[in-house]
RNA sequence: CGCGAGGUAGAGCAGCCCGGUAGCUCGUCAGGCUCAUAACCUGAAGGUCGUUGGUUCAAAUCCUUCCCUCGCAA
């Protein structure tokens, strides 16, 4: 098949790849190159360096509303679009210009987590497991008929990353499967009573709130490791926390109640023991190797 | 040139502002104590103080070049 591919992040990567292996991309689109980084330079997406590397032609369009970005899109006679983590919405006149349609892989188990941040949401909320999707894309969020699902366990320990990864995975290779026999499976409706949509992440919700129940502070610590990270501050330095367990100790939430071999801080319910952490300008690291040479005061509120 | 922090023994840090022969915690090695130990005591090894050039009688410390890491922002 000839097919479009459209995708922006890490996350669209595997994807990418396995459907050069088995078809024709004729072009791939991907979000501007922007300036991003320290130094503030220009920076190609994941997909687009990957693309580059294969070779095959890019196109990073502002928008897809223009009727001269719709006509070279429509002069490569695709079969079909992927799409995988765009970063964009397409208009009705794309959706509508491919035979097979827009086809779209989702991070979640459909109709929980529409929208931007569905892997660290699941992980947030404590969700048991989570999954891929396959979908046609229709004009509304992620509300489109589902073809083909896939489901993955959640443990207890999996970091947003960890899940990131995975599903990037299975992804690649629910896609394939679906692919081959899309002629063949009828697409099934979504509950929309069982809609849930997963806000994009936000910095400012990574500021960690001590009066929260411990239990509601890991699944944070979890969901957003390694990115974009729980913090905390001391002394206006800022501290991120990448691994964190519940230890049964009592004290005024966001108090520090112990800190030497081990860094404990008392949440509303109970206390957090960090085990691995990132002090500004620092590389992560374990505890009892910052705490060699740092010194947090015990008594001192965070 | 977006803003900012930092590169000092195997690890994490102090020292730098107010130049003067490198220090702390831990690890490692040896010995001691102990029924025993990740505990305690004694001792030892281990560092061109990221790199280049400069100022100075003297530079980890002041000025300069480049490299690398990280926080913010995007």
């Amino acid at each position: 098949m000839k097919v479009i591919f459209m995708g922006t992040p890490d996350f669209s990567v595997p994807v990418l790849d396995e459907l050069t292996e088995l078809h024709d991309v004729v072009a791939v689109y991907t979000r501007a190159p922007t300036e991003s980084g320290r130094g503030k330079k220009v920076n190609k997406s994941p997909i687009h360096i990957f693309a580059d590397s294969k070779g095959i032609e890019v196109r990073t369009p502002l928008s897809l509303r223009n009727i001269e970005e719709q006509e070279i899109l429509k002069s490569y006679n695709a079969d079909i679009a992927i799409v995988a983590a765009y970063g964009m919405l397409l208009p009705k006149e794309v959706l509508e210009m491919f035979p097979k349609g827009c086809i779209n892989v989702h991070a979640s188990l459909l109709p929980r987590w529409r929208g931007a941040a569905p892997i660290q949401r699941a992980i947030e909320y404590g969700d048991k497991k989570s999954g891929i999707s396959i979908m046609k894309m229709v004009e509304a969020l992620d509300a489109g008929d589902v073809y083909s699902m896939q489901e993955i366990e959640i443990t207890p320990t999996m970091t947003g990353g960890q899940l990131h990864d995975k599903l990037s995975e299975i992804g690649a290779s629910l896609l394939i499967k679906t692919l081959e026999n899309l002629d063949s499976i009828t697409p099934i409706k979504q509950d929309e009573n069982l809609v849930t949509y997963a806000k994009k992440l936000d910095k400012k919700e990574c500021l960690i709130d001590f009066n929260e129940n411990t239990e509601t502070i890991l699944r944070k610590i979890r969901a957003f490791n390694p990115y974009p990270s729980m913090f905390f501050m001391y002394n206006n330095e800022r501290f991120k926390i990448f691994e964190a367990e519940a230890i049964d100790k009592r004290g005024e939430s966001g108090t520090i109640l112990k800190s030497d071999k081990e860094l404990v801080i008392a949440t509303i319910d109970g206390a957090i023991s960090v085990t691995k952490i990132q002090r500004q300008g620092k590389q992560v690291m374990d505890i009892d190797s910052l705490l060699r040479g740092f010194e947090f005061k015990t008594g001192d509120k965070v």
